[in-house]
DNA sequence: TCATTTTACTTGCAAAATGCAAGTTAAAAA
DNA sequence: TTTTTAACTTGCATTTTGCAAGTAAAATGA
């Protein structure tokens, strides 16, 4: 399912140190929010997002997000120009830690979207239920477009042999 | 109580990524760690944590903690080398990021310290209950010894001004 | 009391990460 | 078949990080 183990050697066996080995840094936890309470799947998306990410900052952070198993790809069946990004269930995790650093900032910084904040302050549990809930649908979804594809795709090669034979 | 604002100019207002600027780095969550958790509170100890934190950097990083208003500072009576670094309230309220980092790392990575964890899912409400009393008991107890540093220090004055008069 | 040690930094410099602008490539749309 | 679009890559300047070596003031030890 992972992509590939990161050269699991970090600076301590703490796993607060590994958290923030693998999203200490001003951006990976902005695409795991684009991608849990947003819906954001391409890296067009990405891009466009509120904090006005560059292009190859962004390329690398979806690299690494996919070797540390936190995120996949494909390519989008409909646009063979796109790749569709998933969230794992490693990457849904996250959840509970982007709730806790938004109901943090809220408490203690100016910010805004209270539409947010007041959800989440109502019923964490429900909202993390819904949060995951949504993510589950999506790869349901997904794993039913693959095989509409796959369809297509023998559908489509039957009718290639077809129309070679129509040629013999 | 809050030293002061930083030019509050964020990317965008999400919270989130108001949580991003301030502590997505890789040090200082660390730090906050060491401070919840493990009661550190002066320079030479956060340097000589785990990951091995460079000189210039942790001054940096406390710094910053200062200006964000996370942590605060004040002299060791005890001590005229020593600042003693205190959690404010909203340093201790990174508790639950803190908590939820650690728990999704530890479900995810290699990582040790299964003590701390197993302590965090038997009961998270009260790991942080533990935490904050922790907190709050040093707060009281730095105020206390904050009186007593006065007393001595308004006998010390008395015993000069006398020591004066007996030359006079 | 006077040299030594300790604490909390600062400074200088090399290396890595970040950010901006300008390509590039393959696929889709007009 | 020209133009757009999506997802990158490249080059380069700026910023951040990390290491090693100071420094100043206070405490400690002889």
């Amino acid at each position: 399912m992972a992509k590939k183990k990161p050269s699991t050697k970090w600076r301590s066996g703490c796993p607060l140190n590994a958290s923030v080995e693998i999203l200490g840094d001003r951006w990976s936890l902005l695409i795991i929010r684009d991608m849990v309470l947003r819906g954001f799947r391409s890296y067009k998306e990405f891009l466009e997002s509120y904090e006005g990410i560059a292009t190859n900052i962004l390329a690398d952070r979806l690299q690494k997000l996919m070797a540390h198993g936190i995120i996949s790809s494909q390519p989008d069946p409909l646009d063979g120009r796109k790749l569709i990004y998933s969230l794992t269930a490693k990457g849904i995790d996250l959840a509970p830690v982007l709730t806790e650093m938004v109901l943090w900032a809220a408490a203690h910084e100016e910010t805004e979207n209270p539409g947010l904040v007041r959800q989440i302050k109502m019923d964490k549990k429900q909202f993390l239920a819904a949060a995951r809930r949504r993510w589950t649908e999506s790869v349901r979804n997904d794993r039913r477009m693959l095989e509409v594809t796959k369809e297509d795709e023998r559908v489509s090669r039957e009718n290639r042999a077809g129309d070679i034979k129509s040629l013999v």
